[in-house]
RNA sequence: GGGGAGAUGGCAGAGUGGUCAAUUGCACCAGACUGUAAAUCUGGCGGCGGAAGCCUUCGGUGGUUCAAAUCCAUCUCUCCCCA
């Protein structure tokens, strides 16, 4: 008897939501034999902590490698805290600011607590990458360099093009993609998980683990989701991003926001529907039997109970809708109790920090976009009384609830 | 080592002595509309001011000039070509 669901079984999991798999029928022959040995597999999945913030893009990935911890394997997180001291290689053009060992390791630690909404912390592995490192020898690390040519590095394509754009490279960015491969040949990785984005990363570490007479890993890669203007990758630099720690509300809200061609990639890589409902969403979506917007709910509810509560979602719902459809008041909102009374509405908005200049809030009541219970101001010198609380609204999410 | 080009608002990218708080696109904010914070359209998008106007901003510093993002010097960073 076998602790591992038959093959077929787990490469219906595996498969599920990815990408590539690379070398696609080696995959079988590894659960066949993890099986057969009774060893589980060893899945590596590696995480910059530099940005300890997960978002629902990331949560992609990690879902993968929730699924093989499901099937029993082992799943190895690896910190990447050595990587994320030095700077960030992909890094569009901007030098990161260096972290001290200290940031890292707490945001490491902050990292994993959010990965354990998805993961199951209690048979995951972590492990910190400057383990082994930080101990290499200058030596040590040119006798690594020397296991790849500065042709097959510029393969990648974020350095062909940045090459080709006349954008810096910097040598230790060539350093990373082995950096990342030493730590697949440290774990002996079987598998390695990661981003479309890292497939190059990922595979560097086969060729390595070649080099150093083991077996290569697999690769799998997963699909990198867009964000939520429905063009770019989600990315909190691009401010696009479902944050999985984000409150039920603006997660409700947000995925409300995406545009309508993303609601079943969405379905797809971030809920766990099954294959036929899923089907199904698409079927309604592209013959058009289902409203658009019903779907979207759906999924909106869908996210908000992974991350929280199906209450909690059913509550974001309610919010939402009488925030949006019945343009209402929601039931909680910040108060502010203003310094004078009475007082100009333009320092009322800045005080409270509703806006941040008085002329942006001047912009606001130009463009009739303020309203104190339900009244619009079209004065900018309009000077509030107040007698009792009243309800300020700037545009259509802005609340604050001033009171005496 | 030599020669050339460049650094502009969140990003991309114009501007090359006054008319420049700086064209435009994206992002963002608001309004209209709607099926939603979708799409589309319209407006806004450094700060203070009711306005006129003023203040700070075009890699850093110093200078020329009545006047500089624009000219000069110098520093920092980047790219290209040759060796």
């Amino acid at each position: 008897m076998s602790k591992f669901p038959p093959v077929n079984e787990q490469i219906d999991l595996i498969r599920r939501g990815v990408d590539e798999i690379i070398p696609e029928d080696d995959l079988v022959i590894r659960l066949e034999k993890s099986i057969l040995s009774g060893k589980p597999l060893i899945v590596k999945l590696g995480c910059d902590p530099s940005r300890p913030d997960l978002h629902i893009g990331h949560a992609v990935v990690l879902r993968k490698l929730r699924h093989f911890q499901d099937i029993g394997h082992q799943a190895v997180l690896v910190i990447g805290d050595f990587t994320a001291m030095i700077g960030d290689p992909s890094g569009r053009n901007k030098t990161r600011p260096q972290l001290t060992i200290e940031e890292v390791r707490g945001n490491g630690k902050t990292y994993v607590d959010q990965a354990s909404a998805i993961l199951n912390i209690k048979t995951l592995r972590i492990v910190y990458n400057s383990t082994w490192l930080s101990v290499m020898s200058f030596q040590e690390v040119i006798k690594l360099a020397s296991h790849y040519t500065v042709a097959r590095m510029l393969e990648r394509d974020d350095f062909e093009k940045r090459y080709k754009n006349n954008t810096p490279i910097s040598i230790h960015e060539f350093l990373y993609p082995l950096a990342q491969a030493m730590d697949s040949v440290q774990l002996r990785a079987d598998v390695e998980l990661g981003g479309t984005d890292q497939k190059f990363n990922l595979l560097v570490g086969r060729d390595l683990q070649r080099d150093y007479d083991q077996n290569p890993q697999l690769v799998i890669t997963t699909p990198l989701l867009e964000g939520t203007d429905g063009v770019k990758k989600m990315s909190k630099s691009y401010d696009n991003y479902i944050g999985i720690t984000e409150n039920p509300n603006d997660m409700y809200g947000k995925t409300m926001s995406v545009p309508d061609h993303l609601i079943a990639p969405y379905f797809e890589c971030v809920t766990d529907i099954n294959q036929e409902e899923l089907e199904e969403i698409k079927m309604q979506l592209s013959d058009k039997s289902g409203n658009p917007r019903d779907l979207k709910r759906k999924l909106a509810r869908v996210i908000v109970s992974l991350y929280h509560t199906k209450e909690a979602a059913i509550e974001a719902e309610k919010y939402f809708d009488q925030l949006f459809i019945h343009k209402g008041i929601p039931d909680e909102i910040d108060t502010y109790k203003p310094s004078s009374n009475p007082v100009q509405i333009l320092n009322l908005m800045v005080d409270s920090g509703l806006v941040t200049s008085k002329r942006e809030a001047r912009r606001l009541i130009e463009q009739g976009a303020v309203k104190i219970n339900g009244e619009k101001i079209t004065d900018i010198n309009f000077e509030l009384l107040i007698d009792q609380e009243v309800v300020l609204k700037v545009g259509k999410r802005r609340f604050l609830k001033v009171i005496v």
